[in-house]
RNA sequence: GCCGGAGUAGCUCAGUCGGUUAGAGCAGCGGAAUCAUAAUCCGCGUGUCGGGGGUUCGAGUCCCUCCUCCGGCACCA
């Protein structure tokens, strides 16, 4: 078994944000989950770097593009540790490789007759040298940009004929109704297809700033199609990672498993990517999973509002897992959600600190206390095992659909029922009675295994934590194969250092 | 305008094929306990299930209609 997950790659005009960031921990998560299953796993990510945003942006601080690529390119890349992220590759666009890789696959879509000229006409900015869509231009037919009044322009183009492929596309869309999900954006997609397509752009004429088209120098190809190959492109070029002796990473990765994407770019995924597969003769992903906008007061991130939550500040705060956990256990994976740092705060607390941080320090002091550390064996409560029956099944059905928030919600509820267990068989009462030590032995035993069995399964959503919980309890195996409550599993038990302090929380507030 | 989604407890939301007294978390109020990061556990909800009409023995759950909100409607990287 292999599994592939991809991020977008990021386009560097931007600074990176906690947008970036949610894509990047949920497919962590996907990777880190499958990784525990034993499976070769293979997570890109990158950033995106040609297009006219980015030579504009490079001219208007007097650089070349590829300097402010490589400048900017940096701090995503930057971000993926901060966020406990383990990447197998960083794909960038302007990678001799993937330049290419682009113009072999697109020279076969030429080839094969899926490539026509033609003429695109539209609003033309002279000083920016590009075409403005519709919905960009200011009033008076304005450049958004430099204010000047736009020019009726036709330019020469070569174009995908994205038409050809209305009907291949529909019966995709009918045989494998997952394709997208969650079935909202399956759906628009769908409508989308079904109103008529027309052939879109392939290329730029214009336009220095991108892969040289390799059967008219004159152009360059339209960013989109070189930033959509970088998915396949990639397994060509990025080293094997850690376990995969294949060399052609290809072969064991590709189709990809999942692409995660936000929904203002589905149109891009859902349509124009599938198509363009299908034109160079290349099988398509298993899966797009479309997450929803993350919200701060009810409105869109943004930074003139100044409402964004930012990742960096956050991570400084609370570290990593803390706003892995959060982002997902918030805002259900896949719907648009609301998040703010009162919220943060409030789960980081009550979530974090109070029920899995001091379950982990009542289980490890009382065991300590009363057992000196060590956990004999003998059997699991019957009693607490039936509440854990199937719950890494049931967790590894949920990733397997990317509902994070679900999973998450899964192990959750056994943190919960592992404290109500405390409580139910009050260890400390049963400690007061000698003739009643094989049950407190008994007791502590099973609270350890619950206690192991949760860690191991939210290892993929908070790893650092989890890391240390297992230390502690001297079992260190990630392994799903070992998330089951199992006898024997732990014999010694240590101390632990609050995982997730209180004072760090209000500290900088 | 067209297409799609949503309107359920103070807040955020679950409610599968229509079927017994509509649920969870949070917040609030009361209590228990003391192993633990004063952390935990238990108890407490008379909610017009957006309005109206209809189908049915029976509807939050299906149909019609109206109201409100959100998203998509093509080249935005």
């Amino acid at each position: 078994m292999s599994f592939y997950v991809t991020t977008p790659i990021y386009y560097v005009n931007a600074a990176p944000h906690l947008g970036h960031a949610y894509t990047t921990i949920a497919a962590d998560v996907m990777a880190r989950h499958h990784r525990q299953r034993g499976e070769e796993v293979f997570f890109l990510t990158g950033t995106d770097e040609h297009g006219e945003p980015v030579a504009d942006a490079a001219h208007a601080k007097g650089m070349t593009p590829q300097a402010l690529a490589d400048e900017n390119s940096v701090h995503f890349k930057a971000l993926l540790p901060l966020l406990g992220a383990r990447n197998d590759f960083f794909i960038r666009t302007t990678d001799p490789e993937h330049v290419a890789k682009v113009q072999e696959v697109l020279s076969r879509v030429h080839d094969a007759g899926f490539v026509h000229e033609g003429v695109y006409e539209g609003w033309y900015c002279p000083r920016c040298a590009d075409f403005k869509a519709e919905s960009e231009i200011d009033e008076g037919n304005r450049c958004p940009i430099h204010h000047i009044e736009l020019t009726r322009e036709k330019e020469d183009s070569y174009f995908f004929a994205l038409s050809a492929f209305q009907e291949r596309l529909e019966a995709l869309y009918a045989e494998r109704p997952d394709f997208v999900a969650p079935v909202t954006r399956h759906n628009e997609a769908l409508s989308v297809i079904r109103s008529g397509l027309r052939d879109v752009p392939l290329t730029r004429h214009r336009l220095r700033w991108g892969v040289p088209v390799p059967w008219d120098s004159e152009h360059v190809f339209y960013v989109w199609f070189d930033a959509l190959l970088n998915y396949y492109s990639a397994l060509s070029y990025a080293p094997a990672p850690a376990g995969v002796s294949d060399s052609d990473l290809t072969r064991t990765f590709w189709p990809a498993s999942y692409h995660l994407i936000g929904k203002d770019i589905l149109r891009f995924h859902a349509i124009y990517w599938p198509a363009l597969l299908m034109a160079a003769g290349i099988e398509l992903p298993r899966r797009l999973f479309v997450h929803g906008y993350l919200l701060m007061g009810g409105e869109k991130m943004s930074k003139s509002l100044g409402n964004v939550l930012d990742p960096f500040e956050a991570i400084d705060r609370f570290g990593a897992d803390a706003l892995r956990f959060y982002l997902l256990r918030e805002v259900p994976f896949g719907q648009d959600g609301s998040v703010s740092s009162a919220a943060f705060e409030q789960r980081y607390e009550s979530e974090l600190a109070n029920e899995l941080g001091n379950l982990a320090s009542r289980t490890t002091s009382m065991v300590g206390r009363y057992l000196g550390g060590r956990v004999h064996a003998g059997e699991i409560d019957p009693a607490l095992a039936s509440d854990f029956a199937g719950l890494s099944e049931s967790v590894q059905a949920h990733v397997d659909r990317a509902e994070l928030t679900a999973a998450l919600d899964e192990i959750w509820q056994r943190v919960r029922r592992l404290n109500r267990y405390v409580e139910e068989r009050s260890p400390w009462q049963l400690a007061k009675d000698e003739a009643r030590a094989d049950e407190l032995a008994a007791v502590l035993r099973t609270l350890v295994e619950g206690l192991r069995s949760v860690t191991v399964l939210l290892w993929a959503f908070i790893p650092a934590s989890a890391e240390r919980v297992l230390a502690t309890l001297g079992a260190p195996s990630v392994s799903l194969a070992d998330a089951g409550l199992r006898a024997g599993a732990v014999s010694e038990v240590g101390a632990i250092e609050p995982l997730f302090p209180k004072d760090t929380a209000t500290r900088a507030g």
